[in-house]
DNA sequence: GAGGACATTTTTGTATACAATGCTGACGAC
DNA sequence: GTCGTCAGCATTGTATACAAAAATGTCCTC
């Protein structure tokens, strides 16, 4: 994180920090996020850290407990289910929405994007190889340009990006990148028919790698007992 | 507003209450929410206020500028569009789903939110009806048992009434509840299918009932121009 | 030695004080 | 007369101080 800036550091600029940390697995979830540590790693008033949680709280990405304090949220079996449904409503046809408007520019953005996130798997930084994947749908959806439906793939995108973390069971992370190859084929040949089926799939297919059977006790909270 | 309360007013209270007199038009689009005022009202710091008018601020029904205050969000034209190309993805589907789930008591509250909406529009409360029509969408995603998808369109459905008491043109309100009638006999019958395509032509006919032409000159502050 | 009540400590919730920024009005120059 | 500049004012941004709640640790009792 960077804590080292010329300016100090805003309410935004925080979040956007925290919100990166979590998203790549470098905050799991319920890590007890707290004002005052926060405060100093930022070098800043709690003020300024409330502001931040607040909004990562309005995007679930954090959980915050009255008198007890902010955490990193930890999605049940019940929300995971949820997320993916939502997703598999809007990003079918905002990938052919994506698809009508593409051009040279666009599928060269797409193709960067798994490149890095290539090598993020190639140097072993899983969790930076999720971020990446995540914003591939992202700029899937800025493509199809709907601000408005980008924001809330955008908050799916990462709320997913904590399920996975608690939820994940296959190992090998490559299966991935062959659906993004994919949609990027359909993109560059202009079928929009094939490119929503492609997400549309691609999506059933992230659910069905979760492990979603029921769990009462929170993993969280269990693991750190466990790892001591 | 109820600034008299048994115990003080919280950042939540404050917040549903704005989000409630926005709904319903008594705070038009514009409109200066400063701090010390509304800290007056409610009779709490500006610290909360504060709290209150982010949470609004991340539900876009309020605009935060850096050093100028919260002010009742205005909606773009294209804003206008994409929030109406969501609810598109989103409602039809989750109507289906609702449909499959009906049974006589949810029939029964559907039927009450109609009924309440009749009043008001007798009553000459036209933004009462405003809300109640937007809570009807609300209540058909809770009654589809998708938390994650409800929340989402309470969202979209909060950011419509602005849109509409913007961009409304349509005198006769009576027209939607023809639609919000013929989707609740849909969800009596059965006719999942049906509820679908009554959903999706209803949110068509009301983007078509508004007057979405270009307009660059902000409405808040002619109308207030023009009115002095 | 085990359990419970109380004091301590830590952390969050809220208010207030100060700083910084933007707005408004008056004055002066062109 | 109009435009630009500057001072004063109002409002927001941030930090700090205090209050309240929960968690923890200790001591006493049984």
């Amino acid at each position: 994180m960077n804590e080292l800036r010329s300016s100090p550091a805003t309410a935004e600029s925080v979040a956007a920090d925290l919100e990166r940390a979590i998203h790549e697995h470098r905050l799991p979830p319920g890590t007890k996020l707290g004002e005052d540590e926060l405060g100093e790693v930022y070098g800043i008033s709690r003020t300024t850290v409330r502001a931040a949680l607040q909004s990562l709280a309005h995007h679930r990405l954090v959980e915050l407990r009255r008198n007890r304090g902010a955490f990193v949220a930890q999605p049940t079996v019940r929300e995971a289910r949820e997320v993916f449904e939502a997703r598999a409503l809007l990003e079918p046809r905002t990938a052919r929405s994506a698809c009508q408007r593409m051009d040279a520019d666009k599928l060269q953005t797409l193709q960067d994007h798994i490149d890095a996130e290539h090598a993020a798997i190639d140097a072993g930084d899983a969790g930076r190889a999720v971020y990446l994947s995540g914003q591939f749908h992202i700029e899937i959806a800025r493509m199809a340009d709907q601000a408005t439906i980008e924001a809330i793939i955008s908050e799916l995108v990462a709320r997913s990006s904590l399920i996975i973390a608690l939820y994940w069971q296959r190992r090998a992370a490559l299966c991935e990148s062959h659906a993004h190859h994919a949609l990027i084929d359909a993109f560059a040949a202009g079928k929009d028919d094939l490119a929503e089926d492609l997400m549309k799939s691609h999506l059933l297919d992230l659910v069905t790698s979760l492990d979603l059977r029921n769990r009462t006790s929170i993993p969280g909270s269990l693991r750190e007992a466990l790892s001591k």
